[in-house]
DNA sequence: TCTGGGGTCCTAGGACCC
DNA sequence: TCTGGGGTCCTAGGACCC
């Protein structure tokens, strides 16, 4: 660590997140809502999506079970989510970054990576930056957040969970070691509940652990991916820059769809009908985006949990819903799982490209041409009357349209 | 308590080619 | 005839994140 008037020389980084975003943007007009439990998602057999700070003090979290966060707070709130409205307070949360500085990574709907090193002048320290945020998404939008400052993206994200609810935590660079190293290592980004059994049985148990391990070593035990990363994290190395992307300007590499049934399925007949909705869904998303893709997986879960998927991959990219179906219902007859009841399927394909540059004019025999041309249509007719209105024949009630 | 939905990335084995 | 090693693609599963 270099330092020429006393000051060493770091890149000041916030990691902002919003606190229980998606139930902050649905109540955020109704202020009698803000002490009461709330949450949304959690109906019939889903989970909770998110959950504010007063139902997390019953012990309720996002993943869990609807049936048990009822059970654990009977006078519990549950609200519906407008996905129009997040879009459009993220945006604005994005805005309000802006004015701080040009370099903000968005990470997702509601956190970002802002490098302020520019903007000190202007502003003040990086944690009057942080203040000065927070203030404003709280005046103009009426929602919360907390901001972690570091020298490190990593070490501010870690920063921003220790200040929530409505917080800053601010890591100079001379105290890192000692606010990393008594964590524990589940506390690291990329160490979930399984790697942190892993470790815990080989003896790491905090971030100091690892930080302490001589990286050939991490290499050996998790491997040179997850060893080096750890290790990075840990002793808070990740010097990376920040890529300025305001928000994910890179096309997907997959997309799909899944749905878990109301209750169980087994016929032939619903799943294949099931699977239409799915491919129709999917592939609607890829010709809005443009994007077309090789591989069709199917993912299929049983009444006991158990999950597989089954993938194929084709020699030319689609985005035509019948294709797709048709693939799908392959890899399901496949399986030969002669009526097992199931309580999920999703179709999902891989590897997208641009369509632009992919004619496959002249490969395209007459009928999948006639194909292509039909899902057109049904876009167009969808974008104009809602895709409420426009079912495919075999979508409708016992498949006879 | 009984487990959503949309993603990304990694690993490992087998096939195939050079 | 046997052997090796590396690279790439495909598939299945799993861990993780939001």
């Amino acid at each position: 660590m270099t330092s020429s008037a006393g000051a060493p020389e770091v890149t000041p980084i916030l990691h902002v997140d919003m606190d229980a975003f998606f139930v902050s943007v649905a109540i955020r007009h109704q202020p009698e809502l803000w002490d009461q439990p709330v949450v949304v998602g959690g109906h019939a057999r889903g989970v909770v999506t998110c959950a504010n700070y007063p139902a997390r003090a019953y012990g309720i979290h996002a993943a869990m079970p609807g049936s048990m966060a009822r059970r654990l707070c009977p006078q519990l709130v549950s609200v519906r989510l407008d996905f129009g409205e997040v879009a459009e307070v993220s945006k604005q949360v994005r805005e309000i970054f802006r004015r701080a500085t040009p370099l903000v990574e968005v990470v997702s709907v509601d956190e970002a990576f802002l490098d302020v090193r520019g903007a000190t002048r202007l502003f003040g320290s990086p944690e009057q930056i942080a203040h000065r945020i927070r203030r404003q998404i709280a005046e103009e939008l009426s929602i919360t957040c907390s901001v972690g400052v570091a020298p490190t993206p990593s070490v501010a994200k870690v920063g921003s969970r220790k200040a929530k609810p409505d917080g800053v935590v601010v890591v100079r660079p001379e105290d890192v070691p000692g606010f990393l190293h008594p964590l524990d290592v589940g506390e690291l980004y990329g160490v979930g509940p399984s790697t942190r059994k892993r470790l815990r049985r080989l003896g790491f148990e905090t971030v100091g652990d690892i930080a302490r391990t001589p990286v050939p070593t991490l290499h050996q035990i998790l491997g040179p991916r997850l060893g080096g990363h750890l290790h990075r994290l840990a002793t808070g190395t990740d010097r990376r820059e920040l890529t300025g992307r305001l928000g994910p300007d890179l096309p997907d590499r997959s997309t799909g769809a899944q749905e878990t049934f109301g209750h169980d399925l087994s016929d032939r007949e619903d799943i294949v009908r099931e699977l239409l909705r799915l491919s129709a869904r999917v592939t609607r998303r890829m010709r809005r985006a443009g994007t077309v893709g090789r591989t069709i997986a199917l993912t299929v879960r049983f009444s006991d949990f158990t999950t597989i998927s089954r993938s194929r991959t084709l020699p030319d990219p689609t985005d035509v819903t019948q294709e797709v179906h048709a693939i799908a219902v392959r890899l399901y007859d496949d399986l030969n799982l002669r009526g097992r009841a199931l309580r999920l399927v999703g179709v999902r394909v891989e590897h997208l490209v641009a369509r632009e540059g992919t004619d496959r004019q002249l490969v395209l025999g007459e009928r999948e041409r006639g194909w292509s041309e039909a899902d057109r249509a049904v876009d167009q007719v969808a974008e104009r009357f809602g895709s409420q209105l426009v079912r495919r024949a075999s979508l409708l009630h016992n498949g006879r349209g």
